[in-house]
DNA sequence: GCCGCCCCAGAAATCGATTACCATCGGTTG
DNA sequence: CAACCGATGGTAATCGATTTCTGGGGCGGC
């Protein structure tokens, strides 16, 4: 690769000059300009960014850091973040922190350590630090503690709260709560979005992952007791497929024997039989916003921590309406 | 962010000592190894990965370049590469191409700029070419063209021939393939093993982008005509979900009326009623390999280049079996 | 006609690490 | 006893860019 001296001795000029012409920093004599671009054209001469970073200390990078890459959810706020980001200027680079701490830490370390202009996050957990040196953060899905960062989150205990509103509307009687892991923000909201509508009727909660695996686990449990539910809030589209797994393998008839609602919109909601109610999440606006906060705050690092909340939809299909 | 110099000044040694101590490059005096430890713990000191990738000229970084973030396909690849990453001590960088050669290209460049170990890439096309300075490359899914790149590929050609074989052995007469671009290699190498199975008899060819929305709009008008096929193989889970969308709106029984395979063993593919036939391919596996041979080449650069093939799998489901 | 200012381009410092090279010291060998 | 050797640690070069500093030349004002 060529380097920007080979460029300089190309064209007869300085270093100096060659990065003033490529960087448009200041004015130089037309005639030397010409020289620089045909010497770095003849050259393919590339600028090493790695040096360019050392010495300009920040990067046209962001961090994208999700807390699991297979789900579609996180994906879609992927492609979001990927959007503004690159119509900005920026790259996007992403890690999987598989909802485990020490590889959370792992990515983080690595945007500070490589100077990635900001960070967008899910955190896995409450426990989720920011080493020192860590850029700019906004996280997405799930706040940080302490409230020090910019978020940008869904509404999404109104929006368990409604769908579970529904299911009592529909005349379900006992409906159940699938949700995460103790502690996981969104795991929380979305069950205390479910006691509320209960509004004092007793409540059936199970736990698991937000994996396929152990929602199947736990729906298995679930149904395996005397005292079954008559319908289930469940809290993301992986838990659905152990859920409805599971309801396949007990015979029993979806919006019918058991109603269902479901988060995240998946592509595949409307094929199954019946289709699947679920609670939409804007995931690609998510990311979207949550570039713009982090570009706003590399543009200018004063000003307060802003947290944008934004609504998720009820789409009300077959699974969980009673066919009359 | 404390520097080397500053632990070199705390710790009252050179900022070369530091180094060797905390490279473990070379042998130091058991006093100074202490005081020099001591002194990077007291600053919190973590060696900032662009200096020293700018003078090693190379990091512990693998680019990961896909061309859909979206399709499941590609995440689990993305978790096989990152798995064996992980374990290997390096880090992932995933840029997503979304099948635009201009992303694709935005990304290589950074790869190489970025001076990242080594890159694990989805080609886009036919037209993907290498930036110069473009570290190590192992394709996946897809060749690179040229053939002097290490890839690991999926027999798809072979699989595509088995799963139309199957369905024209459950009665089906008329089966048609719904794949992707022209030009794009899997696309080319399942219709490929379409034709063989079909041996003579009249073909039935559509195309549209690997999305749900394409494959929506083709099998409108595939369904749309005179002669329909009873029978679809479909090249991808997102095209399959849009040829499942037409095929509920035009009131067809999959698996009586139609018979259906799909390339991907996605989740919900046991979930859709009858379930789906599916080309499952070793996703995971592809991805593990990929950066197990990507590690190699970056171990030592010589050597042939090494394709890797490996055997997709046929997993028989309701959709393909006529109920007699 | 002289002084000061501005503009331009080169020289050199800088970012923060690694590493080639050299100096010192203690001990061994012929 | 001189020459040598290995271990150790400091000095300074280096990676490849950006940016500050500096100096020379041209031009306007007095």
């Amino acid at each position: 690769m060529a380097t920007i001296s080979d460029v300089a001795a190309l064209a007869g000029v300085s270093t100096a000059t060659v990065s003033r012409v490529l960087n448009g920093k200041s004015t130089v004599d037309t005639e030397l300009v010409s020289r620089v671009r045909e010497a770095a054209r003849a050259l393919d001469y590339r600028p090493n960014t790695v040096a360019r970073n050392l010495r300009r200390r920040d990067s046209s990078v962001l961090s994208l850091v999700i807390s699991d890459v297979e789900n579609p959810f996180f994906t879609a706020v992927a492609r979001g973040v990927e959007d503004t980001a690159r119509a900005a200027g920026y790259s996007v680079l992403l890690g999987n922190s598989d909802e485990d701490p020490d590889k959370e830490r792992a990515y983080l370390e690595l945007a500070g350590q490589a100077q990635t202009a900001g960070v967008v996050l899910s955190p896995t957990g409450p426990g989720t630090a920011l080493p020192e040196g860590t850029p700019p953060v906004v996280a997405v899905d799930r706040p940080l503690p302490g409230g020090r960062h910019d978020a940008v989150l869904v509404d999404t205990r109104s929006a368990a709260r409604l769908a579970t509103q529904h299911l009592l509307d529909q005349g379900y009687q006992r409906v159940a709560c699938l949700t995460g892991p103790p502690g996981v923000h969104t795991a929380e909201d979305r069950l205390a979005g479910y006691r509320e509508a209960l509004a004092g009727r007793p409540e059936l909660v199970r736990r698991s992952e937000f994996k396929a695996a152990g929602a199947r686990q736990a729906s298995e449990l679930l149904f395996g007791e005397r005292d079954r539910p008559d319908a289930v809030l469940v809290a993301n589209s992986a838990m659905a497929i152990g859920l409805l797994g599971t309801l396949a393998q007990q015979g029993l008839r979806i919006g019918k024997d058991i109603g269902v609602v479901s988060f995240d919109d998946v592509p595949w909601a409307s094929l199954v039989h019946p289709a699947l109610t679920v609670v939409r999440q804007p995931a690609h606006e998510i990311g979207r916003r949550a570039a713009g906060l982090l570009l706003d705050r590399i543009g200018s690092v004063r000003g307060e921590a802003h947290t944008v909340v934004l609504a998720a939809e009820l789409v009300v299909r077959g699974s969980s309406t009673r066919e009359v």
